[in-house]
DNA sequence: GTAATATATGAACGCTTGCTCAACTATTCA
DNA sequence: TGAATAGTTGAGCAAGCGTTCATATATTAC
């Protein structure tokens, strides 16, 4: 099947979004519901810096969405694209 | 939902291995059946080098398997699981 | 107002990645 | 045998990525 370059292009920066154990650390604790990057960090045992710029990757690819309560920024999953991809994703790695 | 570190670094290697266009375009083409280096090369515009060296992770990774016959390798898909994720992905690139 | 808390951001650094180029192996053909 | 073909491999390099650290912004508490 021939693709085009660009959506190849749009493919890849898909799974790209997917393709650091950080990135995907974090969308399985927001499977469970929306959580505050202090409370990812903690859970993660990354520092708070270091979670905020992945979230941004994130946000820019639709993946997360943000919600601002106070001075706390609580996000959760975007798409339920993201979900079906990290479970068929576990299916292959768990027994595959 | 709680993810070990190791299959959190299991599915970004996963993920890590679509997440190049010219993998992608290799994936997109070896779909109709397979395919030696030298055509691969030629379709994708790409040296015989550079195809390789990607055939090779995808090797690796068992995304595909290699055929040898006389002084030509044909390559395939080694896994439906692949075809489902770069579908499920497409879906998502073209109307998510 | 000031101090403290929660997150975001930019620069810098080290590591990884995908390519090119040259050299190499393996196979076919004459 | 020697030349040509198909592919692989390793080194080297530029670009990209993920982190840390320091600084900035926004909000709450006093």
């Amino acid at each position: 099947m021939k693709l085009s370059e660009l959506k190849a292009i749009q493919l890849a920066e898909l799974f790209s979004a997917l393709s650091d154990a950080s990135r995907v650390r974090i969308i399985s604790l927001l499977l469970d519901g929306e959580m505050g990057v202090g409370t990812l960090a903690e859970k993660l045992n990354m520092t708070e810096s270091a979670v905020s710029h992945q979230l941004r990757g994130l946000r820019q690819m639709r993946f997360v969405r943000a919600r601002k309560a106070g001075r706390q920024v609580f996000y959760r999953l975007d798409d339920d694209h993201v979900e079906k991809l990290y479970r068929m994703g576990l299916e292959h790695v768990e027994h595959g």
